[in-house]
DNA sequence: AATTCGTGGAT
DNA sequence: TATCCAAGAAT
């Protein structure tokens, strides 16, 4: 068993001297701006640094303080929010900044509990941004703290179902004082040195007490359940293009995958073969000389394969379709579209001259 | 309680 | 190429 007490003493000198300089990050001693902190936590969920960090500029830079974001359209929110994945968190950022600005006049309430009741923030998200922003005593779970703790004390019983064993230890763990930098020093641990894969033993200010360490399975743990293998669905895409060079588009659902976001017009994404030609034409948005496209587009969600065909056609001056919209093709970086849709456009622009496409 | 929800880098 | 997986939340 590892000196539980002496773990925060331990850690809180070693992040002194390694804490990493990121954008969210205040100066050392310099308390930090509860949005930021939160933008950021928000930004991080699943999410690597590197992916998170020029979103994080871009956001901060074009909404400096939660009443900006909260005035913004959704739809601004979901534009610079395209390509970061898992768009509920926009949408549930938006809510949230607007929840904040309306109803507890542009401050973040500062207790867990309060920040708990917020669109988007569940448990880590709240004890983080209580600790860190507000240095109130939160224990801080996240994969990385799962993982130190997981080694610390050798739990072999595996995730996710040893995450309320591991929650309990992490509390043992968590010092009355800086706990916001007790938190971003387990984490940061986790990140540079109690890695995943080739833990840094060497370099790790609690190796010294580290159980995994002493039985030689610190590479192992923590230990976790099978995953599910994916599905791959397929589906038809139609890339449409007037006489002004614009493409036609189309929102989709407000909830669900990709909710609320731009996309190409397609078929329906399921399970079996690519719709042949014929079969497509029952969900192509307007009736043209679609012509299948060479190639296929592929793209992995975080539950499932998807293979999308694309077919092409040009469409006459003045024709519309119900659910959709027009946007020149030089101005497709100004609209929602997630990264599958960006692989799709691509795609047909890589091809459009591949016989009639264009 | 088990599913759903993205993406890209590392290995 | 295939798999893993990263500062999780909502339902």
């Amino acid at each position: 068993m590892p000196m539980t007490p002496a773990v925060a003493d331990r850690l809180l000198p070693w992040y002194d001297r390694h804490r990493r300089d990121l954008p969210w990050r205040a100066p050392p001693g310099v308390t930090a701006d509860p949005y930021r902190v939160w933008l950021s936590e928000i930004m991080l969920q699943q999410t690597t640094v590197p992916a998170a960090a020029p979103y994080f500029r871009a956001f901060t830079e074009r909404w400096p303080t939660v009443r900006d974001l909260a005035e913004s359209p959704l739809d601004d929110v979901l534009v610079a929010w395209a390509g970061l994945g898992y768009y509920a968190r926009a949408r549930n950022l938006h809510k949230c900044a607007r929840v904040v600005a309306e109803r507890h006049g542009g401050r973040f309430p500062d207790t867990e509990e309060a920040l708990l009741e917020l669109p988007g923030i569940g448990t880590y998200t709240a004890a983080a941004i209580a600790s860190i922003a507000f240095d109130r005593v939160a224990t801080v779970v996240d994969g990385n703290v799962e993982r130190v703790v997981a080694r610390l004390f050798a739990v072999e019983e595996p995730l996710p179902n040893v995450k309320p064993t591991l929650r309990r230890l992490a509390a043992t763990l968590t010092p009355q004082r800086r706990p916001g930098d007790f938190a971003q020093a387990m984490m940061d641990l986790g990140a540079t040195v109690c890695t995943p894969r080739k833990p840094r033993c060497m370099l790790c200010p609690l190796a010294e007490g580290c159980a995994a360490r002493e039985a030689g399975t610190q590479e192992e743990l923590p230990r976790r359940a099978a995953k599910a293998d994916k599905p791959t669905r397929r589906g038809m895409a139609f890339w449409l293009l007037n006489p002004e060079g614009a493409v036609l588009l189309r929102r989709r659902a407000e909830d669900g995958l990709l909710g609320g976001m731009t996309e190409v017009p397609s078929t329906g994404w399921a399970a079996g073969p690519v719709p042949d030609e014929d079969a497509a034409m029952g969900a192509a948005p307007l009736p043209a000389r679609w012509r299948r496209l060479p190639g296929m587009v592929r793209h992995t969600f975080s539950h499932f394969h998807l293979e999308l065909g694309v077919m092409a056609a040009r469409a006459g001056a003045g024709w519309q379709a119900a659910d959709g919209f027009w946007v020149p093709v030089d101005r497709l970086g100004g609209e929602a579209l997630p990264s599958v849709m960006r692989k799709v456009v691509r795609h047909a622009l890589a091809h459009a001259n591949d016989g009639d496409g264009a």
